[in-house]
DNA sequence: TTTGTGATGCTCT
DNA sequence: GAGCATCACAAAG
């Protein structure tokens, strides 16, 4: 399969929405990560906002600043892979300087470049590639190399794709106590979709 | 029973 | 200060 589409880099505008609007905007657009062997991309269709100041399921809460969180609090449009264990999350740092928050990406929905993930990843079901965080940063072979950089040129940058039909919102899951944060719908995702998480 | 996930913590240079 | 590593709980099959 060829992908000639157009796929471009978002502006570095896109990312001066506020970070909860962000993820929202965030779905359907095109996580593209390149590597020697070939380009491969998803479409987004789970993300999580995390509001580092006040949110509780974000490590100790309040302002704990380390090395892995520090790229939190830079600029918007940079790219903060968080290596946890075996597995690497990818965040997109929203918000201005100074302010820890950043979006989650969740799941993605395989678009190309589909050989190369299923070697990384064989698996049984395809449903089963890319739907969840572990999952789509193995498949599209996201790794501590991408932490700290920009979201706007390769090889890993997001383009615009196609604006979901329909998404919901809610509190997010995985999150036991904590009062009010609990309920805070800071999740968004694709209506109907195969690979979200849930 | 197996696979996936979890904003980290410890050890070495 | 930076790099590298393991354990345990929960959800799905």
């Amino acid at each position: 399969m060829k992908q000639n589409l157009n796929l471009t880099p978002l502006p570095d505008a896109f990312y001066q929405y506020p970070t909860l609007q962000l993820a929202e905007e965030l779905l359907g657009c095109i996580l593209v990560k390149q590597t020697e062997e070939g380009t491969s991309s998803g479409f987004i269709v789970e993300t999580e906002a995390y509001l580092g100041n006040a949110d509780r399921a974000a490590h100790g809460f309040g302002n704990r600043r380390t090395k892995r969180t520090e790229i939190l609090y830079a600029e918007a449009g940079m790219t903060y892979t968080h290596l946890i264990h075996n597995h690497c999350l990818i965040n997109v740092v929203s918000a201005e300087k100074e302010v820890p928050e950043s979006v989650l990406i969740r799941a993605v929905e395989p678009y190309t470049g589909v050989d190369l993930m299923l070697a990384r990843r064989p698996v049984k079901k395809f449903q089963n590639l890319t739907s969840g965080p572990g999952k789509l940063s193995q498949a599209l072979n996201i790794n501590m190399g991408d932490y700290g950089r920009s979201l706007q040129e390769p090889p890993l940058f997001i383009a615009a794709g196609k604006k979901p039909e329909k998404i919901n919102t809610g509190p997010r899951i995985g999150i036991d106590n904590s009062g009010e944060a609990r309920d805070y719908p800071y999740r968004f995702w694709v209506a109907g979709n195969k690979f979200v998480s849930k």
